[in-house]
RNA sequence: GGCGCGGUCGUCUAGAGGCCUAGGAUAUCAGGUUUUCAUCCUGAAGAUCACGGGUUCGAAUCCCGUCCGCGCUGCCA
């Protein structure tokens, strides 16, 4: 028996961080379990959903690596936007209406908040007072076809309820908690409580996976389930992400949305790393781990019951380890292709070679652009820059450049890095100088640059062919 | 107000009665490495486990109370 867990976000604005974790547990446990990840969109608030949202939703979602497997476009038991299943909601309202478990209500908004405003006054649980509780269904549907509006109202049961959820363990709520509420809006939309039921139903979702702001609502679903004689899902609800005043994240700040993270240049392994950790963690109390990974290790028994502060510089460290490992595997890939085959980072020693990969990887992880660091390495023309011809007019780097002409003269392939160093400590010595003068002078010589990677790193893996072509160059730019 | 849920270093967390004079990570601070770098290494400091009572030979862990925080209390989700 396999299990079915959805998401369902509304899409009223960007997804923020906390909708992408709440999204990523519940994608871990679909696939942790072998089952399903259902993505519903929950858009029966008209006024503020927008089809924009629901596809830069599923956007991000893409990005972070969370694929549907049902959900818009595909699946077996959509349609799976709820605004185009008002008919189901429809009828299963009319079930409850005939089986007695709801009825309708003609109370307009205005008598509502009176009402209420007078029960909060007296300090009284603000529930409705049942004025339309007792009409016969038949004067109800009389009214009805005179034109009066009426909502769906569902009476709630007199009782206690209790549950087990899977992160909170067991949940009483008490009897009396909640008044008759309303399924059905007097336009015809559903409301949340109501149709979660309805779809997760009818969807066969095994585990609901949310947000602890929705622990409350459980009641009103629990009522409702009841109503069908339909044995809810198990029920999981996760801690909220707070920001650091400990408050519910808002929408409206910017730095709340996966987007803006995005654009901050995290990237997608580390959102996904960092998030889960926040409220969820590893059993070997790993901090860097990637998504396939946590499928494997993933479990319902290791959430957080309190809420998290959000942390970006926690955040900004995971993204640098991400990178690290990114550049470990994908980007050496990468280089290797541009190396040419009969290069001596093929041939050298095994030690030489892992020595020039573990520096390669380096600068590739602070310079981020592979073709930067290859130009570096392979490209022996000379661009005389201002900043190069300020190096190269200092007095001590002629002195350097024919000495490097002589020692490149004698070797066929590039220094080992542990001869880099007596090479450096030669000039040293040899011309009397250190500092700026010898470093700079140096790398002008080598790497023809006035600035790059670390310079021993740049000796060991430039081609003496390259070093010998770009010392002439600048050979020939003194003779001028 | 009512109801619900939480409360371990600043932050994320480990912890399921003795392994805890509470561990890890991050942030901070100090040293070192790197004459550039979104590196790296070492070390320090940092939590009377919210508080008060029980239960127990023994409690961060179990029970009760208090306090604080948050959530819900909508014809929002």
């Amino acid at each position: 028996m396999s299990c079915r867990v959805r998401f369902a976000p509304s899409p009223t604005g960007y997804l923020h961080i906390g909708g992408a974790r709440t999204a990523l547990y519940c994608y871990l446990w679909a696939r942790a379990c072998n089952g399903s990840f259902i993505l519903r969109i929950e858009d029966t608030d008209q006024s503020r959903s927008k089809r924009e949202f629901e596809e830069s939703q599923i956007n991000d979602l893409h990005w972070l690596g969370v694929d549907y497997d049902e959900g818009p476009g595909k699946g077996e038991y959509g349609p799976y936007r709820q605004s185009e299943r008002l008919n189901i909601y429809s009828e299963y309202a009319k079930v409850l209406i005939n089986k007695g478990n709801a009825y309708y209500c003609f109370c307009s908004e205005t008598e509502l908040e009176r009402k209420k405003e007078a029960l909060e006054k007296q300090n009284l649980a603000p529930h409705y007072d049942g004025t339309c509780r007792n009409l016969s269904l038949e004067e109800a549907i009389r009214r009805i076809e005179q034109g009066e509006r009426a909502a769906i109202r569902f009476k709630a049961y007199k009782k206690a309820y209790s549950f087990r959820d899977l992160v909170r363990g067991e949940i009483t709520f008490p009897e009396d908690m909640v008044g008759d509420f309303i399924i059905l809006r007097s336009d015809g939309l559903p409301v949340y409580n109501y149709c979660c039921v309805i779809d997760d139903y009818l969807m066969k979702i095994s585990h609901v996976i949310r947000a602890e702001e929705h622990l409350p609502n459980t009641l009103r679903q629990l009522m409702i389930y009841e109503s069908f004689a339909v044995t809810p899902p198990f029920f999981g609800h996760v801690s909220l992400i707070v920001g650091e005043d400990r408050q519910k994240l808002s929408k409206r700040r910017g730095d709340t949305s996966v987007d803006y993270y995005r654009k901050e240049g995290v990237i997608p392994e580390a959102l996904v790393n960092y998030l889960v950790q926040l409220g969820w963690s590893h059993p070997q109390e790993k901090d860097i781990y990637n998504i396939q990974e946590l499928i494997s290790v993933f479990s319902l028994d290791r959430f957080s019951k309190s809420p998290a502060v959000l942390d970006p510089a926690k955040l900004k460290w995971v993204n640098g380890q991400h990178l690290h490992l990114q550049n470990d595997d994908m980007v050496l890939a990468e280089v290797k292709k541009y190396i040419p085959e009969n290069h001596q980072f093929y041939q050298q020693n095994n030690e030489w070679q892992l020595t020039a990969i573990s520096l390669l990887k380096k600068q590739i992880e602070l310079y981020r652009e592979i073709n930067h660091c290859l130009e570096w390495l392979f490209n022996p023309q000379v661009n005389f820059t201002p900043e190069l011809k300020m190096i190269l007019e200092h007095d001590a780097t002629p002195k350097i450049v024919s000495y490097l002409q002589e020692v490149y003269k004698n070797i066929g392939t590039p220094p080992l890095p542990s001869e880099v160093e007596n090479i450096i400590t030669t000039v040293k010595e040899k011309f009397k100088i250190k500092g700026s003068p010898l470093f700079l002078g140096l790398r002008a010589a080598v790497t023809a640059r006035a600035a790059g990677p670390d310079l021993k790193t740049m000796i060991a893996l430039t081609p003496v062919d390259v070093v010998k072509s770009r010392l002439e160059q600048i050979h020939g730019f003194y003779a001028k």
